[in-house]
DNA sequence: GTATATTTGACACTATTAGTCAACACGAGA
DNA sequence: TCTCGTGTTGACTAATAGTGTCAAATATAC
């Protein structure tokens, strides 16, 4: 189950948006919102950050959020995601430390 | 520049294969393997796997290195890039351990 | 009952990715 | 120079995945 999901639900519910209300702020298909909160499609990181402003919460961790929800989603069931993730994240330092563009 | 493709392509010529040759061997086009050795197409883990084979190598370092190139593509430019790896190993360990199906 | 809110599935549309093929460039050696 | 083996490139089509739209079904409250 989509964790990005459940947090957007609980706070457009704290800010007191139906689930039209909130589809139509956005500017899409209350239809897809449904699908996104309970994990059935995948955001887009536009939309996330559409949803943080319309609920005034801090982007942040929800960006952040979205990020690993993705890169889980590709390593789905894999033996080694977690070798992987390891990998990654040592490239992904010294891509930071040395590709200063 | 893509890791795998370099490793994959250093791995072909030790073996002695020309493109041509571990193209037929592992029945695709000799352009896509061209392409893929210098990443300008992503490998398939299928394929990955079949060239490991072929070159009698040792294939989990190739998939773990596939697996967290895609991750990173994933990833692209983000500036959270590194907390959401770090999010995202924090699941996979926690789904390891309570998520034995 | 009506009204509002959400879910579900079917469908079409678009974008992305994968596969096919032919032409091209380059160097080695006859 | 000719040609053979090697690798690169681009154009094109096919297959697949992602998105948006809509209406019907379901649920919840009044």
């Amino acid at each position: 189950m989509s964790t990005l999901g459940l947090k957007l639900r609980e706070l457009r519910e704290q800010a007191g948006f139906s689930l039209r209300k909130a589809a139509v702020a956005i500017d899409i298909d209350i239809a897809i919102l449904s699908k996104m909160e309970r994990g059935e499609r995948k955001f887009s990181k536009e939309l996330v950050l559409k949803l943080a402003e319309l609920y005034k919460t801090n982007t942040d961790k929800l960006v952040i959020e979205y990020l690993s929800e993705k890169v889980l989603y590709e390593l789905g069931e894999e033996e080694f995601g977690l070798e992987a993730l390891k990998v990654a994240e040592k490239r992904l330092r010294y891509k930071k430390n040395n590709n200063h563009e």
